[in-house]
DNA sequence: CGTGCAGTTGAGCAAATTCAACGCTTGTGG
DNA sequence: CCACAAGCGTTGAATTTGCTCAACTGCACG
């Protein structure tokens, strides 16, 4: 059994006090003994909605996309994955979302089988696990939010969302195309464009290419 | 410890195998022991956003919506509970959005720190609460899906969410306003009005008040 | 019976999409 | 090395969708 706190907590702490805790990178320890690493090229699929769940994810380098299909052939991108993301965690039976690579990227993949091996103590990873889906689902959350929002400020917070999770300030290279920015927010590819040349023009940002952007202002949230 | 599923599993186990087993009520259970009925009237705070999250609910009748104002005053929602469904499991030190009543509504409310307190063995409830974050993970997903789609599209799926979780198939009684929907869709109230008026003209349900909703086909998720 | 609130309907408008053209870069084959 | 095609991104014009503003209806409640 689980050992209890015996003061009143927080729910907040049900992740790390109610659980054993462990360093926040016991997984990535965890995977990186266990998993191995695999590169995606741009577009590759790693696992398609459907499948049967196997295999449990590291960003390394790159990015990841998980996203539907629509019968038209829309496609809808529901999250993108960033190095140092987990992913995998949250599926039942099958597999909500398919994944692709949005550009070459390195995984850590990993067996559920191995992550549930006789002798390897799960318990100790589920601070871990909790907090990755709650982080999932927080970010679900925000982007539901978000697409309440009209296009400039979708267009807005994107960018700066993907500078914090790349921990950048200044200027970020964008790990993904304009149609993948524009199925992630809902917009066509034609209105993240006109977007973003409009935030050029206020003087939000610079393009000194199509994949770099440079913020004039420091990167905060949006409200 | 918590014993281990010595053959291989899958990760859609996580929940059920990995932590030990309960009858899925065992929360219910807890709560309705732990916790003490309240009823709140339509409208009504039952909490805000940024207090500090010291509860777990279950909705025992009528609906909850938690939102986020903007500073303009629009009001987005983030999800609707509806009688069965638990919620605040999801938080950390503050609550993300404000919980409202949407109509005269009946909660089981416990304190975390009766969930945490010594002698109740917690680790019992690891599957029951992972399954809520799973739940909520899915249906926000699914929400930011949904906003990618049409008003039209947006209004039919609503309405056969609401009518799955109430485990209904040809009329339902829409627990929240005009207004709620709008802002759950991302809509304006005229907008949902018109589609429903749309939709029955178009043969899809029929309105006999406007609060009740009756379906001409079978209700069936939308792809 | 009047007042207020929730919902509906209409007319004009604005935002984003659609359709189309064009520029730039990259890769390929002569 | 150049010519050319393909892919990605940008820009423009017309159209559509949903929003804004406004009026109006029905209903509940005093």
């Amino acid at each position: 059994m689980l050992s209890l706190a015996t003061t009143p907590v927080h729910s907040a702490t049900l992740g790390s006090q109610l659980y054993s805790p462990w360093p926040s990178d016991a997984l990535s320890d965890f995977l990186r003994s266990a998993g191995k690493l695999v590169t995606y090229e741009r577009d590759e699929a790693i696992y398609h909605e459907g499948d049967a769940s196997h295999y449990l994810f590291r960003v390394q380098n790159g990015a990841v996309r998980i996203c539907k299909f629509r019968i038209e052939g829309q496609r809808q991108i529901d999250a993108f994955y960033l190095p140092g993301d987990y992913f995998g965690f949250d599926m039942q039976q099958q597999c909500r979302f398919t994944a692709e690579a949005t550009t070459t990227s390195t995984l850590l993949v990993a067996d559920v089988a191995s992550f549930l091996s006789p002798g390897l103590k799960a318990a100790d990873f589920v601070s871990a696990v909790w907090k990755t889906a709650l982080r999932d689902l927080h970010r679900s959350q925000d982007h539901s939010l978000l697409l309440g929002r009209n296009a400039h400020v979708r267009v807005l917070a994107f960018l700066h969302d993907i500078a914090t999770r790349l921990k950048r300030t200044s200027t970020i290279e964008l790990p993904m195309s304009r149609q993948d920015i524009a199925d992630y927010l809902g917009l066509t590819i034609e209105t993240v464009s006109r977007t973003l040349s409009d935030l050029v023009r206020d003087g939000a940002i610079d393009l000194p290419s199509s994949r770099s952007i440079a913020f004039r202002s420091p990167v905060k949230g949006v409200q």
